[in-house]
DNA sequence: CCTAAAATACCGACTGGTCGGTCGGTTATC
DNA sequence: GATAACCGACCGACCAGTCGGTATTTTAGG
């Protein structure tokens, strides 16, 4: 850690953690300036207003886990691999740090319009990302045609229900538990083989 | 219509309007006033603080969704159709009205733990609904073994996804986009029986 | 029945506190 | 000496909740 990182970034680090801890409504500024020793004039010097202080943070954090994912995700050859990863990435970043999932899924819905957009945008690389490879999983054969674009949503979905009831309850554990469950119906389930035969032993 | 209501039935209403129109933070109780012509000592004489009414009314409208839920599922005798019937209902029923969704999906995020608490509780009723059916269409052999209750957060995730899209874009549709390709994922795809076959015609 | 008093329902001006944002000014940097 | 970076006291708008009171309904005693 450097001994005096730039103001902008110490504003950053302060209204991440704030933002994640009380959600952007109850966060004050005065609170980040109290934490930050950077002054009310000198917060607003770097960010216009609540809002954009908000939204850029959101934007640094949503972009770095997307581009972790991609990362990840380049090592594997066949698309329904691919897909195989980025959900347990997602799950296992996501479930590693409360503060990037609360405030990425959750503590921004009281601004209203503009968090759904970013959300959507952040969401839209994650998702076009399973979406093409959920597409080439299709031409691979490996799993049954599907309408993309929902599927994705599905998928986004379901990540988020179980990151939230995590957050909150603390189970279930987002990669022990839900990981192996959502992939048995996200990627087995699709699978154009199937792998668990009937009903049991009776063939 | 009757043509003098409850004081605080039109409360209720006006809350309900408001608060999917604005959001829990954004709405002030004196435009709740302004709109009931209902003073603020009379307001605060239903409902000890804002957050009780929000909460009250979140109530109301979750559980009359349930028990719609619950009611048509009723008719069917097979778990699968009761899950199938379940899912184009609460599709059906949450992109017919935008407030209601807005209000219990979405707007209540700001108020942080005790919407969230309010929101599993109802939840928690749809979805050991949920759980049951799977249990029993696991049972009936119709699907495959799955852990119900990370399935059910899997349901609600999804179902949640789609409408707040929908809400904020317009698209898909609901019951006409998500619900046939939601289907074919959550049912379809653990049908114990697979209905579509490999990957097409080179068998 | 009538009426007094008690409980319930309702009124709206006011308060106390919060908080985003401003602005005139100072310090560092090139 | 000009521009960028930073300071912090202050402002004004907003808003949940209060409180002393009034109207309406219910209850109880004669």
């Amino acid at each position: 850690m450097p001994p005096k990182l730039q103001t902008r970034e110490r504003i950053m680090e302060a209204a991440e953690a704030l933002f994640a801890e009380k959600g952007y409504h109850d966060a004050a500024m005065d609170e980040i300036v109290r934490r930050t020793s950077v002054s009310k004039g000198g917060l607003y010097f770097h960010f216009p207003s609540k809002e954009r202080l908000f939204l850029s943070v959101m934007d640094h954090l949503g972009r770095r886990l997307v581009r972790r994912i991609e990362e990840r995700i380049s090592s594997e050859d066949r698309a329904i691999d691919r897909l195989e990863v980025a959900l347990a990435t997602a799950l296992e970043l996501l479930g590693r740090r409360r503060r990037l999932a609360k405030l990425l899924l959750v503590q921004g819905y009281s601004m209203g319009n503009a968090f759904e957009q970013k959300r959507t945008e952040i969401y839209s690389d994650f998702a076009s990302l399973i979406e093409d490879n959920l597409d080439r999983a299709v031409a691979e054969g490996s799993i049954i045609p599907i309408n993309a674009k929902i599927t994705s949503y599905l998928w986004v979905g379901a990540v988020n229900e179980v990151i939230i009831r995590w957050l909150y309850t603390g189970s279930p554990d987002p990669v022990r538990e839900a990981l192996p469950e959502l992939k048995k119906i996200l990627l087995t389930g699709l699978s154009a083989r199937p792998i668990v035969p009937v009903g049991g032993e009776h063939s």
